[in-house]
RNA sequence: GCCGAAGUGGUGGAAUGGCAUACACGUCGGUCUCAAAAACCGAUAAGGGCAACCUUGUAAGGGUUCAACUCCCUUCUUCGGCACCA
């Protein structure tokens, strides 16, 4: 017989949603836990993915409240961006209209999935009620200086016809479309992300529960890196060069410097040399390769001579100022001081330039010479040639040669960073409008928040052919100045839509509160979030703006904490044949279909079943045709209740209940699933009765809700399952009397003998020499040592 | 180059110093059936042996230990992040 699936799960998932039965309300005198999933873009349908990310998450939230905690498990849409433009094109209707047609057949797709969510908190970002509060934001950033405008060379995605922010290039494209990603000259909004650049990383260190690599990936990122700035005076001039370097110990042995084509310098030092016309030359080259070239490893190092020398100034040589590709603008000050026996680039670039050298750091094993150098030193060593630091190891010369040039005014100890302010204008319709006026007389006005929401006008024509489409629609971009009441325009670029999913679990604990962007006094009843569960490819970008803006709601007061996520969990992503799903490869399986064909339970179960929610997970159906069977193979056990269990099974249920506390606890559901299965195989040797059976199903509520809540009733329950609390187990039942001790000798298992618990260790002994199983292994010879571990084995040396 | 994660049967995976391969998939065999499906029961790392058993085995090599998938060192491979980063 097969259980009715199909009915049973519509007729819960109809019940639950009518009863509201996963409300959550703010209650001080319970435990809460803010269970989080991120949320999706509403592209219309639901993907494999989405189904694991959130199975996840469900059991969490199920096994929470059975253990009696004040669950929030909230749902909802990062509704703007660009695909619903896209989309709007294509079939020719409103992003508007598209999108929550999108929303509303993707919340049908979740509810049959059976997942547990208060809908009644659901947050739409495209809705102005949402958006109000990221104008709100901004406008409080503008006031605090952290939001700001710039004119500079951008990342471009001629795709997309829009800017994009660093964290959204990966290998120099846009992570969107992978359009080769071009450098433009604009002026656009930034968030001052780097003024909280020291807090972000500090903070990681609170971080316990975050998985490594997710850490590792934003420590990358932050790019912190210390050194000291050193001041090159010119030997024509009364201009200074700084230059950066993490290796001041080898200062002695800088024999040129060399600088980034785009430096503000390079003008005033070829000007009236005789190379000025190859260095321009040069510069112009450089200007025009893409960034992808200029950073490719392999790339020959080219560079032209400016004609002027700079002066060292620890020993007040003069070295030849040079221009190359292979120095970056953007990193440090732009310029180099240029050590070729011990920088590899740098050995390069002079071997090809014939530029000199010299050795300032002898390693222990070997006496390096320049002459026979093939290649830089660059580990550590004993300096020379480096006047009163001759003779330290380069290690402890590098802190005295940073203070004593910070002393003599030379140089300054520094630290720089990777992480650039975040880019946030697009040049696109579907986003928040920027709540920015320009008045020819009174410059850039923010819109007073009284004026909030800045409505993003209903009609617009985007073509997706680029430019602002809120340029071309006048009623939205002649506005009155708010300052003098004279003729302004609006920003007329919407905000990445990075900035609504950067606060939006703040604004789950009160989502239609209207005074704020959330209620201090819920957000403190909620936040911070238990536990955060999400796809890997958000651990730079997503997690480094959420955490950013918590830090700025934490100095506006609004907030006591600096970290918004407790915990983290980063699901692995579902394969099949060995390939990342995904519809460009056409191996996408649809869960609908899945849903048809096995019921949510049974889909719910395999795919927490088949892998550990960290690790990839290769999709196969046959296991999911076991899943299916598995839980038929449950649903029979009710027809066949015993009166009275044996023994035997009530101790493997504690054992069992003992287990799948602690998998649950830790997310390991994979293994809790295989106890389960471990007790149903031995209830079908021994039978079971009520109480047994209602425990294995209350273990299995959190998994399969549908399938669980009706076996409840079955059993004759009035109310949900989940208002039943988790069983406990009984620890006197787990202790046995005898206990099997594992046999080895010279750490192999020879035999295996059963024993009292609590049996001494002489009279174990002696037991043990009697077994005859032991007398090949042991020959006649006293044995050497006798190691007992207790209650588990005993090893004979001999 | 730096940083991080991983490598175990035919397959997904389990075991975090103490019986390697739990649980499941697949395969094979059995029960039931006119038959099939379903269901139920059993076998299933490799090699050797009629058998009881024995040997080998967790990417490779070495080490620590009575005992290593687990800890340490070296190397290889795969995946991910950063990177002419000074």
């Amino acid at each position: 017989m097969i259980y009715n699936f199909k009915e049973i799960e519509e007729k819960w998932q109809m019940k639950w949603l009518k009863e509201q039965a996963y409300r959550a309300q703010a209650d001080d005198t319970r435990k809460k836990y803010y269970l989080l999933e991120m949320f999706p873009y509403p592209s219309g349908k639901i993907h494999m993915g989405h189904v694991r990310n959130y199975a996840i998450g469900d059991v969490a939230a199920r096994f929470k409240r059975l253990q009696g905690y004040n669950v929030m498990h909230p749902m909802g849409f990062d509704a703007f961006g660009q695909p619903a433009e896209n989309a709007a094109i294509k079939n020719k209707t409103k992003p508007d209209t598209w999108t929550h047609k999108c929303i509303k057949d993707m919340g049908t797709e979740l509810k049959r999935m059976g997942f547990s969510y208060d809908w009644e908190r659901e947050v739409i970002t495209c809705d102005s009620d949402y958006y109000k509060w990221n104008q709100w934001i901004f406008l409080k950033m503008f006031e605090k200086s952290l939001a700001y405008k710039k004119a500079s060379a951008v990342n471009w995605c001629s795709s997309c016809q829009t800017t994009l922010a660093n964290e959204e290039v990966a290998d120099g494209s846009c992570w969107r479309c992978h359009t080769k990603v071009e450098q433009k000259d604009l002026e656009q909004w930034y968030l001052k992300i780097t003024a909280y650049k020291e807090k972000l990383l500090e903070d990681l260190g609170q971080l316990q529960e975050w998985p490594q690599r997710v850490l590792a990936m934003q420590n990358n990122w932050l790019g912190k890196s210390s050194g000291v700035d050193i001041y090159f005076g010119l030997k024509d001039s009364d201009k200074v060069i700084s230059v950066f370097t993490t290796r001041v110990d080898t200062i002695f042995g800088a024999t040129y410097i060399v600088l980034a084509a785009e430096h503000p310098l390079v003008k005033d030092l070829i000007k009236g040399k005789p190379q000025e016309k190859e260095a321009l030359k040069f510069i112009d080259k450089v200007a025009k390769e893409s960034k992808i070239v200029r950073t490719a490893s392999d790339v020959k190092k080219e560079g032209v001579f400016t004609g002027s020398f700079a002066i060292n100034p620890v020993n007040n040589e003069e070295v030849p100022i040079w221009i190359a590709d292979y120095v970056l603008m953007e990193y440090g000050t732009g310029a180099i001081m240029a050590v070729p026996t011990h920088d590899q680039r740098d050995f390069l670039f002079a071997k090809e330039h014939k530029l000199p050298m010299r050795v300032v750091i002898q390693p222990k094993e070997q006496q390096l010479k320049v002459e026979n150098l093939i290649q830089a030193y660059e580990g550590d060593g004993v300096q020379v040639n480096s006047q009163e630091f001759d003779g330290l190891s380069n290690l402890e010369a590098k802190e005295k040669i940073a203070a004593w040039m910070e002393k003599k005014g030379i140089g300054k100890i520094q630290t720089h960073w990777r992480l650039r302010d975040w880019l946030i204008s697009r040049q696109r319709y579907w986003g928040t409008p920027i709540p920015i006026i320009y008045c020819s007389k009174c410059g850039i006005v923010p819109v007073p928040y009284k004026d909030l929401p800045v409505e993003l006008p209903s009609e617009a024509p985007f073509t997706g052919e680029g430019g602002s489409p809120l340029g071309k629609v006048k009623e939205f971009v002649e506005v009155k100045c708010p300052k003098c009441f004279g003729l302004a325009r609006r920003e007329t670029d919407t905000m990445a839509t990075f900035f609504d999913s950067s606060w939006y679990f703040l604004r789950f604990c009160s989502p239609k509160f209207e005074a704020a962007a959330f209620d201090i006094q819920e957000a403190k009843y909620w936040m911070r979030v238990d536990q955060y569960i999400g796809g890997i490819e958000h651990a730079i970008l997503h997690l480094l703006y959420s955490r950013f803006f918590t830090k700025f709601f934490q100095d506006l007061g609004m907030i006591d904490f600096s970290e918004p996520f407790e915990r983290l969990l980063t699901q692995g992503m579902v394969l099949k044949d060995g390939e990342v799903m995904s519809k460009s490869k056409g191996n996408t399986v649809d869960p609908d279909s899945m849903i048809k064909n096995y019921g949510a339970d049974a889909l719910r179960l395999f795919i927490l079943f088949a892998a550990p929610p960290e690790t990839e997970l290769e999709w196969d159906e046959r296991g999911l045709e076991g899943a299916f069977k598995f839980l038929n193979r449950v649903w029979r056990i009710h027809e066949n209740l015993k009166t009275k269990a044996e023994d035997i099974i009530i101790k493997n249920l504690h054992k069992t209940i003992k287990k799948v506390s602690e998998d649950f606890s830790a997310f390991k559901f994979n293994t809790a699933i295989a106890s389960l299965m471990e007790l149903t195989n031995t209830i079908y040797q021994h039978g079971a009765d009520k109480d047994v059976f209602s425990k294995l199903v209350i273990m299995l509520s959190p998994i399969a809700p549908h399938f669980a809540e009706e076996l409840w009733q079955i059993l004759g329950n009035q109310e949900s399952i989940f208002k039943a609390s988790w069983p406990k187990y009984d620890a006197q039942l787990l202790i046995e009397e005898n206990v099997e001790l594992v046999i080895q000798v010279n750490g192999k298992v020879r035999s295996k003998i059963e024993v009292p618990l609590d049996i001494s260790e002489s009279s174990l002994k002696e037991l043990v020499l009697k077994d005859e199983k032991l007398i090949p292994w042991l020959g006649n010879k006293p044995p050497k040592k006798f190691i007992v571990v207790p209650q588990k084995l005993v090893n004979i040396v001999i």
